[in-house]
RNA sequence: AGGCACGUAGCUCAGGGGGAGAGCGCUACCCUGACACGGUAGAGGUCCCGGGUUCAAAUCCCGGCGUGCCUACCA
């Protein structure tokens, strides 16, 4: 009503979309374009004088049935000197005028075209500019009416193969080539769209629009990613009259009343006579109004609009509306334009544009295409949780994800890792969480913490950059990599040590606060399985959805105690790598030799003696004094410390040469970009501080590296 | 036709000026007391091509080639 007051919607004839199955009128964006082979047909018209004729060239032969005119563009050589300015119409008969237009293009066709004002917008145009009259030959169907002549009742299609043979028989179809051009296919139902004139509601959209568009460039609504802003700016400048008129049974029916005088009454109540003559004989308008137009005002009367409700003093503006590319237009751009009309403030803050799912070949997916992947039969395979952490995972900004039953495979495993890993830890938890205070946590405790608290800030400031595969990944990587591969491991010690209770209450301790902030970060991405795990973890209360959310705590992070797990972890790698390479059986526990120069990197590793030994299944540990290593053993360079083991007896002195080989190529590899860019001047003088300072220190640690294999190496030589 | 993306391991994809990453697949060994939907170790890359900017380019710029999408009335 208020808009109709405002003059933003009128009624009016115009050119529109119309679906003959449908039996709908269909605004520009429902009607999809999509390339399909045509003919182009070269058509002679006959002048009326008898001398001649003047070649048209048209895609749709059929529509010639309602040609008014032909129009040439004035500046054309070809038709400088024509021998009359009137045309005879094929098949009808009726004369034509010559008009000229420079709409009219010069290289296209044959440089005439034929105008039928009521079945194309730009004829529709033309025939406006020139006076020209509108013939519709169609009816509401699709089939040629009375006014087709002979052709009356023919389907559209029908008609068009019947206007060419007869055409051909004539003599006057002078050619036909196949031509590929884009032409308008109902959203709904994929028929042929048909322009036909009509009398329907429009809105103005010019002047929503406008501020439509000036709310995103002020930034009062952001669009995420930035990449969609051209696409919304570019529609929104572009942007025609939107007809909305529906002749279809479901949506809000248009609230004009038709009088017999001729008089049109648009009305919040059914009015009872006519203001006008005051006749009673009033009809309402049968059209509704496209459900979009409905839609568009979702943001506020869904909360008790026009009524000032606490709910919407309270939710309007909304945060965030979350939604796929395809709807930006149909929707987002509609609910900016009624929004800020109607309550003066855009609807919403951000728009997460979020990726679309696509068929393994890129293309959209779409029951009548056949290429939909149902989601339902997705998850009984592989279950609801996997599949929605594949969806977060490959929810990369601006791109869309081509569905890989591979990944989503993946994240199954990843469940049920999580899965087992609970089992691991509600098993050892042994229905307490709380015992154990007061005793000062070991090395793989303060390294979780740390861990489990950077993780946390980083799903965080993910999430809140909507960001979602990174945090999708980085709970993934800390999950799987850090707290089972590793934590998971070292607390065995502790938790299977029965002599040391205190100690044991305290590894739980430890265990199940980060088991529990664990859940709590994967459960809005893993919502089935964290439940039912967060209801069987001792200490937790209520549902894991209303559980405190942890953010991160800075304080708990410890730089120190990720040092020295990464010196753990690196020892137990190179004894792991030499186990492996050397193919010494994995039962088999190994002696090993320490060698380093550094006190702190020997302290470490000797108070984590029992987790080192545990974890790379080590029979001996003990430290040689620098300068005497080992004689026959197979070794290992880590950053300031070197691994040996003694394989005295089952030693191969070749394989251990061909292993140092490979291993020191490596570095050979690892080092020499940097060598270079250290004698480079250039870089010296121009490269920030830090940067040279970290080249330099890397060239010396893998130097380092690199001697002390070397030095085995020439060692296992002398025993070939 | 115009616009916007994308081209990185065999496949699916992250990353985005200073040490090439993940999942799956692959190779070898292993049913080790949470987990074989698993463990340990490993192989695998001209970051599409060509220029340019820079001390430094997979990353930024320009031009190709290829792919996808969106918009569009050339009858």
């Amino acid at each position: 009503m208020r808009l109709y007051e405002e003059g933003l919607i009128y009624r009016g004839d115009y050119i529109i979309n119309w679906c003959p199955r449908c039996h709908t009128a269909l605004s520009d964006l429902e009607s999809e374009h999509e390339e399909v082979q045509g003919g182009l047909y070269y058509i002679r018209y006959p002048f009326k004088n008898g001398r001649g004729h003047l070649t048209v060239a048209t895609t749709r032969p059929e529509t010639m049935l309602g040609d008014t005119a032909v129009a040439i563009n004035p500046e054309d050589p070809r038709y400088k000197d024509l021998a009359d300015d009137t045309l005879v119409l094929p098949l009808l008969g009726r004369e034509l005028p010559i008009i000229r237009d420079a709409y009219v293009s010069l290289e296209f066709g044959s440089g005439a075209l034929k105008v039928t004002p009521a079945h194309d917008p730009h004829d529709f145009d033309l025939g406006r500019k020139h006076g020209l009259a509108a013939i519709r030959v169609m009816d509401d169907s699709g089939r040629i009416n009375e006014l087709g002549g002979t052709y009356a009742g023919l389907d559209r299609f029908e008609a068009r193969k019947r206007v060419v043979a007869d055409l051909e028989a004539q003599g006057l179809l002078e050619k036909h080539e196949v031509h590929l051009h884009a032409v308008g296919h109902c959203y709904r139902c994929k028929t042929m769209v048909e322009p036909i004139l009509s009398q329907q509601w429009f809105v103005k959209v010019g002047p929503l629009a406008a501020e439509a568009l000036q709310a995103v460039q002020e930034g009062r609504t952001r669009i995420v990613p930035e990449m969609w802003t051209n696409t919304y700016h570019e529609w929104m400048t572009n942007i025609r009259d939107w007809c909305i008129s529906r002749q279809i049974w479901w949506g809000h029916r248009i609230p004009a009343w038709y009088c017999g005088c001729g008089e049109v009454i648009v009305s919040r109540t059914t009015p009872q006579a006519c203001p006008k003559c005051g006749g009673a004989e009033l009809k309402q308008e049968t059209d509704v109004l496209d459900t979009w137009f409905s839609s568009a005002l979702w943001p506020f009367s869904t909360m008790g609009w026009p009524d000032q409700t606490p709910e919407l003093k309270k939710f309007y503006p909304t945060s965030c509306l979350v939604t796929g590319f395809d709807i930006l237009f149909f929707w987002v751009a509609r609910m900016m334009m009624m929004g800020i009309k109607f309550m003066d403030q855009v609807p919403f803050k951000d728009v997460c544009i979020h990726a679309l799912v696509r068929d393994a070949s890129g293309q959209k997916m779409s029951k009548s295409k056949g290429n939909v992947m149902d989601p339902l039969i997705i998850m009984d395979q592989y279950g609801t949780d996997a599949f929605r952490y594949t969806l977060a995972a490959f929810a990369a900004q601006g791109r869309d994800i081509k569905m890989s039953e591979e990944r989503i495979a993946g994240y199954r495993n990843f469940v049920n890792k999580i899965w087992n890993a609970a089992r691991f830890t509600l098993m050892n938890l042994q229905g307490d969480r709380e015992a154990g205070a007061g005793l000062p946590p070991t090395l793989e405790d303060r390294w979780i913490i740390s861990r489990v608290n950077r993780t946390a800030a980083e799903v965080a400031a993910a999430i809140d950059d909507y960001r979602f595969n990174d945090a999708a990944s980085a709970l993934y990587q800390f999950t799987w990599h850090e707290f089972c591969d590793w934590y998971l491991e070292l607390v065995k010690a502790p938790l299977y040590n029965h002599d040391d209770p205190a100690r044991q209450a305290a590894a739980r301790r430890t265990l199940g606060e980060v088991f529990s902030r664990l859940l709590r970060l994967l459960h809005p991405f893993m919502p089935f399985v964290t439940e039912e795990l967060w209801q069987r973890l001792p200490g937790a209360e209520g549902s894991v959805m209303l559980a405190e959310w942890p953010n991160g705590e800075p304080q708990e992070v410890d730089p120190q105690a990720e040092a020295q797990m990464e010196l753990l972890m690196a020892v137990i790698g190179a004894v792991r790598n030499i186990r492996g390479e050397m193919g010494i059986a994995p039962g088999q526990a190994l002696p090993v030799v320490l060698m380093s120069h550094e006190d702190s990197a020997r302290q470490v590793l000797e108070s984590q003696a029992p987790r080192l030994t545990a974890l790379a299944k080590i029979a001996s540990l003990d430290w040689a004094v620098e300068g005497e290593p080992p004689a026959q053993a197979a070794s290992a360079a880590v950053a300031g410390v070197t691994v040996y083991v003694p394989l005295t007896g089952l030693v191969d002195f070749a394989a251990e040469v061909a292993r140092l080989d490979k291993e020191i190529a490596k570095l050979e590899k690892e080092i020499t970009p940097s060598r270079n860019k250290l004698a480079n001047e250039g870089f010296l003088a121009k490269a920030p501080a830090e940067v040279v300072e970290k080249e330099k220190a890397k060239v010396a640690e893998i130097a380092s590296k690199m001697e002390r294999l070397a030095a085995s190496r020439q060692r296992m030589r002398a025993f070939m």
